[in-house]
DNA sequence: GATTTCTCCCCACATCTACCCACAATAATA
DNA sequence: TATTATTGTGGGTAGATGTGGGGAGAAATC
């Protein structure tokens, strides 16, 4: 049973488009695998998202407290709904990825599996580099920040 | 069974204007689909919005209880209720669509679902791509407001 | 009542999904 | 180290799904 996620690897879509969960992953609140479901997002950064359904849900579940009388509402709940996909693993714990997603992450054969919290992100190794190599190192500030969360 | 729908995906309506709900929408809160029911209305936005009908008895059990002594009340009421159509899938799953409201959406051939919270958003994929880009995009503001509720 | 239109069941069939089995690779245990 | 269990990977195939269209019966119209 699994309650945060954590740690890193890399793994290989097979012909058929399936990624295959690390079994380390797959037992998020249970101990049941049996028809194990994520959903999967396009993330801010460039990769892809996968929550625990049950994650996702508890999220969905707030989401509906919010107005369909507000516009803004409306077109949030549009942007965040139409972007993700609720995807079960079949029996041997893989996920059948649609092209339109990896597409989004430019994922081509290889994805690293990062688990982070209460979710996993998916990288296509190239792109997470390049990220990383970009990315502005986080500075005393941002820290500075945090110390007024913790 | 679905709790909470998600995704996207692009269908067609056929010759004669039936459309195809995919499978994993037709399973709201159950695992049989016999006799499958839908509550389509025109949406806020320029779209269709496909309720499970269950889902939609419970809004109209919230409209019961505004006033009927108010004039807009009643006004509100009528329009969304003439608006509403009760449609019942056919074994292969599929919707007859009335062609008034499939000309509301400008609705052709092509049809966009997406899967919102407990709800089924209809658009023509023209229309769509012109409302999210005339759509004035969600603001700091915007998310300052949903921190208080997140 | 006769005719036309509409609805929805049924069958057909192409495509897609996910099960199953097989087995290799890795990890856990004696 | 040998043995066993778990996990990851590949691929065939049955069943699910999406799409088209004929036609019987219901409903609407004349």
């Amino acid at each position: 049973m699994i309650t945060s996620f954590a740690g890193e690897s890399k793994h290989f879509l097979d012909e058929k488009s399936r990624l295959s969960i690390p079994a380390k992953y797959r037992r998020w609140l249970t101990e049941e695998e049996a028809e194990y479901t994520f959903v999967i997002t396009k993330g801010a950064d460039p990769c892809l998202i996968a929550y625990p359904a049950v994650e996702w849900d508890k999220f969905a579940e707030k989401l509906r407290n919010l107005s369909q009388f507000k516009k803004k509402n409306r077109a949030f709940i549009r942007t965040w709904s139409r972007n993700s996909i609720r995807l079960k693993c079949d029996k041997q714990g893989r996920i059948l990825m649609p092209q339109r997603l990896l597409d989004f992450a430019n994922i081509k054969k290889e994805v690293v599996i990062i688990g982070a919290l209460n979710y996993l992100e998916l990288w296509d190794p190239e792109v997470l580099k390049e990220h990383q190599e970009s990315q502005i190192p986080l500075d005393d500030d941002y820290f500075e920040d945090l110390a007024d969360i913790f």
